[in-house]
DNA sequence: AAAGCGCAGATGCTCAACAATCTACAAATA
DNA sequence: TATTTGTAGATTGTTGAGCATCTGCGCTTT
């Protein structure tokens, strides 16, 4: 009931410590200010958020049940690396549930969702054009995600979300060049005209479709770096 | 490399104490020790394991991340109550996980896979017959979880996994009665067909018009409880 | 070069303490 | 009687010191 103004202290009014650090520790990370494989000190981190090493410890539990940080015992605190294999393993995931939440939105969506969605996509148009790539990624992201939350079902959003995160973590985003990001656009728009149409299945199949692409070009990518020319001399 | 022969000297060596609570108190909460709601006391339970109260709020932090107990600031840890609409929401999610693992292993099923699944439902069968209800609800819980192992994607495996045991939160286990036991007990036997076909859609199908069945008996026991009769006189 | 030694640094855990907060219950008030 | 206020006790959130243990690494020894 004590809505205070100071939104700090509102914060601390109710998260704990341990949330806050577990959220700035999870914003850095996401951020790349800690790459993929390094090691997050625990004294070091205590040292620099100002508080003692108990909240940190139970901030990396949290972090690591969530997937983003790997613990070795006696060893430390790691950004998780996530392989290729597990990679593509959250295509699939991601495709089974974009699926249900394609068909879904096809029945059920609203005219101002629709116009919401159009707009996302008319926005990545001016991205490409622009070639902003930067730009094209973020609304590429909240794209995605809102149809996600459109389809209503709170616990898929949860883990849709999860995995995006983790899927974050696997290998710093790569950089979409313009040929490809016009690929995608026009699965965007394929992907809203199906959903406008109220066509479920061909919802869900554009959906799915859109989703293995981006597999397809994972793998691509990957086997592009598995065998790279030898480096030059330096 | 030493292989500890004492079982409990090998666990400590690879887990640390705060992971070895987390199982425990895990174990507790899904063996129905601690009901739904009931609180959990940190200096209790620190001293019935006979740890401080570190390792046992870093296992609070795992469990609440893992949606088993739910944090209230200053009030402390509960066994977290899974609401009925977060119920079929599980259900729509593994729905359309289901179809995924049902399309997958049609098509890529092995002989041996194939006979263990026939074997559990053969299991569930006698299980009906002899009206052992726990049983088959054992029985019936492997049976799909070897069906989503089987379809070999481990990050679909763990979020299922999550996701049954955030669900057996759900009301103590609506004790399924024997006519029901038998309708789920045709349904996977449909389900083992489709997949032993090889038609992919027909197997994801089956998949999902079972858990959309025990969706709707979930629904119906709840508006059930919604709407008691008034109790007779003590 | 390989093996062994020793040390600094970090983790895992305990204990003790204290402030902030919640809970329950009793007393005071309307 | 019902409501409010006050207060004591219990619990949580957090800190800090301390210590055993493990890891990594450089150094010595062979």
């Amino acid at each position: 009931m004590t809505a205070s103004i100071h939104p700090t202290i509102a914060l601390l009014q109710n998260n704990s410590l341990a949330v806050v650090v577990q959220q700035e520790i999870e914003r850095a990370i996401l951020a790349g200010d800690y790459l993929p494989g390094s090691k997050l000190n625990e004294a070091a981190l205590a040292d620099k958020l100002g508080v003692s090493r108990g909240p940190i410890r139970e901030a990396f539990r949290m972090l690591d049940e969530a997937g983003l940080v790997r613990t070795e015992k006696n060893r430390g605190v790691f950004v998780r690396n996530i392989p290729v294999d597990e990679a593509l393993e959250i295509f699939d995931l991601r495709a089974a549930m974009d699926d249900w939440v394609g068909k879904r939105l096809a029945e059920n969506v609203t005219p101002e969702q629709l116009k919401e969605l159009k707009t996302l996509v008319t926005g990545m148009e001016k991205a490409v054009k622009a070639q902003d790539a930067h730009q094209y990624h973020v609304l590429n992201l909240k794209f995605h995600d809102r149809m996600v939350e459109m389809a209503g079902n709170h616990k898929l959003t949860d883990t849709y979300r999860r995995l995006i995160k983790e899927l974050s973590l696997f290998r710093r985003q790569n950089l979409a060049d313009s040929v490809l990001m016009a690929t995608f656009l026009a699965e965007h728009q394929l992907i809203v005209q199906a959903i406008a149409s109220g066509d479920a299945a061909a919802a869900g199949r554009a959906m799915v479709d859109h989703v293995m692409q981006s597999k397809q070009r994972t793998i691509d990518n990957a086997a592009v770096r598995a065998a790279p020319p030898p480096p030059g001399g330096h």
